[in-house]
DNA sequence: TATTTCTCCAACGCTGGCGTTGGAGATGTT
DNA sequence: AACATCTCCAACGCCAGCGTTGGAGAAATA
């Protein structure tokens, strides 16, 4: 049989992903990992140095995703509520990602990869001030604040399920409920960013 | 010295609300929370048995509080507004309760008293469902859609901290910077809700 | 063929954390 | 006085988990 050294790496770093979602950081187990990605442990060390190593690599990897999935593709009105639209999709379509950003939020200290994920929402923010002072977005509002307000919209219905369900009494597994969902973020992104 | 084994009991469960809180289940060390309180740690298992009945314990304790805490929420329809104001203040002021909570829904799946939990939404729920027939809200909203993103305005920059800062540049720590975001999620709140 | 690289495997050293124990002193109660 | 309760303390047994090591086979390369 070929040796596939990228094929290894990447199933490591796939049960990895599956395990920190679940588990955390703490939670979870080295031996864990290996067993279910089905390779031997030694390999998990050789390629990844250490546990949080591989935390860190896992986390950029999948923000770097996030990042080439979810495109800003204009300053509109529309292209704002198309924003936050993708960015639900996304989440909802990988919903470790929300669970890995929570664990990140609740361990105290700087984010992994802090300084290019910093950099690429000060992009956004920027694009966004400057539709502000094109006039399509309302003037009063910080657009640091619209920025965030924005993917917590699109966000958190994946991060706290158990939430969402207590208030809708829907569980976000059929697809109806989920386009409604959808709808309703594209909406009010819109109604957020709207001037008046 | 007189005794005082409530007052013990209680620096014990203080100082593992404070580190569970902190760090977590997993994160958390039985040693630490007996150092903390400045109690000899075999009298924190001959209070609590063992870690998971005290996480238990802290939990009920503040899912206690909170409940009560929120049934003094008053009567009669508030403005929208200053019902996010309110949930902002809130999380603001208890970030150990939101933690815990956090930690809590990442790892179990159902979560702790869940039945008076949901009993408490909906009845926002339907207040807001009948501000809606009153024409007060925009017909076109989902009410439990609305409660849900006003909860998520409010409470993701405690849940988030290092994306917050990695968007705004600015850390959460002094009063000027969370009036400006208080200030923000109630001017947001509206917006979303108003009627057009 | 000789060498290097990738992989498996079993076992190990080590640390840290859970929960326990036995002894001792201080403070109460009967 | 006799007894029970609360507290401290130091040390222990135990185990799970991190990260390492040495040896071996298989696949590539020279």
């Amino acid at each position: 049989m070929a040796w596939d050294t990228e094929g290894t790496r990447r199933r490591l770093k796939e049960a990895a992903t599956t395990e920190f979602a679940e588990r955390g950081l703490d939670g979870t187990t080295m031996t864990r990992i290996a067993g279910r990605a089905g390779i031997n442990k030694e390999r998990l060390y050789s390629y990844y140095g250490n546990k949080n190593a591989l935390w860190e690599a896992v986390l950029t990897d999948e923000l770097d995703r996030l990042a080439s999935a979810v495109e800003l593709a204009g300053v509109g009105l529309e292209d704002i509520g198309d924003f936050a639209g993708a960015t639900y999709d996304y989440h909802a379509a990988h919903p470790e990602l929300g669970r890995l950003l929570q664990w990140e939020g609740l361990t105290r200290g700087p984010g992994a990869d802090a300084g290019r994920r910093s950099a690429h929402y000060r992009e956004k923010v920027e694009r966004f001030a400057q539709a502000q002072r094109d006039g399509v977005l309302d003037a009063g509002l910080d657009p640091a604040y619209l920025v965030f307000a924005l993917i917590a919209l699109a966000a958190w219905w994946q991060t706290v399920p158990q939430l969402v369900e207590m208030i809708t009494g829907a569980s976000g597994g059929d697809v109806s409920e989920r386009d409604r969902r959808r709808a309703f973020v594209v909406d009010a992104a819109r109604r957020l960013a709207a001037a008046r």
